[in-house]
DNA sequence: AACTCGGGGAC
DNA sequence: GTCCCAGAGTT
């Protein structure tokens, strides 16, 4: 039997029922796909969830403020994934009639349509034989194939994609993408996978040299960097705040926070005082207090961010302020969402 | 080709 | 602590 028929008929057997696996609506499958990236599907199948209630069709999305796009995907990480989402949605209304392209180059060319996606999105909705090539799909071929080149690595990354496409089922190619990427997720997983009972381990290299353990190669990750945060909690008289919005490069992009006075190191109370004389509201300052005594570490894929939470009673009112009530209404980094529960006034 | 971008769960 | 997740975009 093939490989991709063996893929197929583990497939049939195990596959999970998942809310986007019973639609071809273009639109559901997208917002599946953009959800999913670099993400479990317990983790997104909320998210999936939430998005499709209050978005059931790509006109809502497209004509909803990217404020609450944001507000929806909080917790979900890589938020261009939101920007671009609600960007693609627009430009479907605004250039397609509605329509989602339904060619591989065509899908190609919307923002934060990759690869990957467009291939699953022309796959699963149009039954266009396209492999796709996902990180449990590296993980298969190269364990299958015994495929040494790091699958992060511009040769490996060409090779996986010719291999896929040698491999693939053209014929079933929605239920067999799908199978190969379920069968990477569930069978063939990254740690201790049993083997002993795999369909497929007659043929797999590396169970047959003992190289289970060492595939897939991947190329070192860069180094971590480590960021010093001090977040200015203002609560005036009248239970006000100030919050701004994250704007240009970096981490967070458009999502709110307190103000924040980024430094070197750790930060003591006189460096604070210090940092505030730069401040408009930081000169008449009833108090300054240190929330958390120790820094709390928020680890990201490549910063760690010690941060601190200072609290300012200011000794006028707070122009251009919010009241502490209205808070959870805006899109926030976990980090600052978390200090908001923990926190109360 | 290397770097950036989040958060969480499994081990 | 380490690794990885239905990757894409930028430099």
């Amino acid at each position: 039997m093939s490989f991709s028929q063996k893929v197929l008929n583990w497939y049939k057997e195990h596959k999970r029922e998942l809310p986007w696996r019973s639609t071809r609506d273009p639109y559901k499958i997208w917002l599946s796909e953009i959800i999913l990236q670099q993400t479990r599907v317990v983790q997104g199948t909320p998210y999936y969830f939430k998005f499709i209630e209050a978005f059931p069709t790509v006109q809502d999305l497209a004509a909803a403020p990217e404020e609450k796009v944001l507000k929806l995907w909080q917790g979900l990480g890589y938020y261009s994934r939101a920007r671009n989402l609600h960007a693609t949605a627009k430009m479907v209304v605004k250039d397609f009639g509605g329509e989602f392209p339904n060619s591989y180059e065509g899908l190609k060319q919307l923002k934060g349509v990759g690869d990957y996606t467009a291939s699953a999105i022309a796959s699963i909705c149009f039954d266009i034989p396209e492999p796709v090539v996902d990180g449990n799909v590296y993980r298969v071929l190269s364990r299958y194939f015994g495929v040494e080149l790091p699958i992060n690595s511009t040769k490996g990354t060409k090779y996986f994609k010719e291999l896929a496409r040698e491999v693939m089922d053209t014929k079933n190619i929605r239920d067999y993408n799908q199978g190969i990427m379920e069968f990477g997720a569930i069978q063939c997983a990254p740690k201790k996978p049993y083997c002993l009972l795999c369909p497929l381990n007659d043929g797999c290299a590396a169970l047959n040299e003992n190289r289970v353990k060492s595939l897939p190669v991947k190329l070192g990750k860069t180094k971590l960097k480590h960021r010093y945060f001090n977040y200015l909690v203002l609560v005036d008289a009248n239970q006000n705040t100030l919050i701004e919005q994250r704007k240009g490069k970096g981490i967070w992009q458009n999502l709110y926070q307190f103000p924040l006075v980024e430094t070197g190191s750790i930060a003591d109370h006189d460096t604070m005082v210090k940092e505030l004389q730069q401040k408009p509201y930081g000169k008449n300052l009833e108090s300054l207090v240190l929330f958390n005594e120790e820094p709390i570490v928020h680890k990201l894929s490549h910063q760690h961010l010690h941060t601190q939470f200072w609290i300012l009673k200011p000794s006028e009112k707070i122009k251009d302020g919010i009241s502490w009530d209205q808070i959870g209404s805006f899109a926030v980094p976990v980090l600052i969402a978390d200090f908001i529960r923990t926190f109360k006034i």
